[in-house]
DNA sequence: AACCTGACGAAGA
DNA sequence: TTCTTCGCCAGGT
């Protein structure tokens, strides 16, 4: 399991446990309000590896193109029913309208 | 210290 | 529009 050294890592994972049920947030997002926006395989990293142990919300967390992007397909239909109970419209292709369920936080300071 | 990993993402072809 | 390439980062070995 992963041991938190930096403030990025710290700040992804109380981003994560933030969002609200209902939204999402895509990788390159949640880095960039981590203060930094070129780490999204960071966060793709660490759900990957931590999501057990701090007990994330992961499957709120897309890819830039707004799509499920796990890659077996029972994990992406386990990730779009989660999603589906909560309200999230999916698309086909996994698709998920950012429009309308990306989480509009533009800063973690009141986290 | 060097190298590997990932559910990424932007830019080209 | 779909596919490939390449740069990114930090934790784990």
């Amino acid at each position: 399991m992963i041991c938190i050294t930096s403030d990025f890592t710290r700040d992804v994972i109380k981003i994560i446990k933030n969002i609200p049920s209902g939204k999402v947030l895509t990788y390159g997002r949640i880095a960039k309000l981590a203060s930094n926006p070129q780490a999204a395989r960071q966060v793709s990293w660490l759900l990957h590896s931590s999501t057990k142990k701090y007990n994330l919300p992961w499957h709120r967390v897309i890819n830039s193109l707004g799509k499920i992007s796990m890659k077996s397909f029972d994990a992406r239909e386990y990730q779009k029913h989660l999603l589906e109970k909560e309200g999230v419209v999916i698309r086909d292709n996994y698709k998920i309208d950012l429009k309308e369920f990306l989480w509009d936080i533009e800063s973690i300071e009141h986290l």
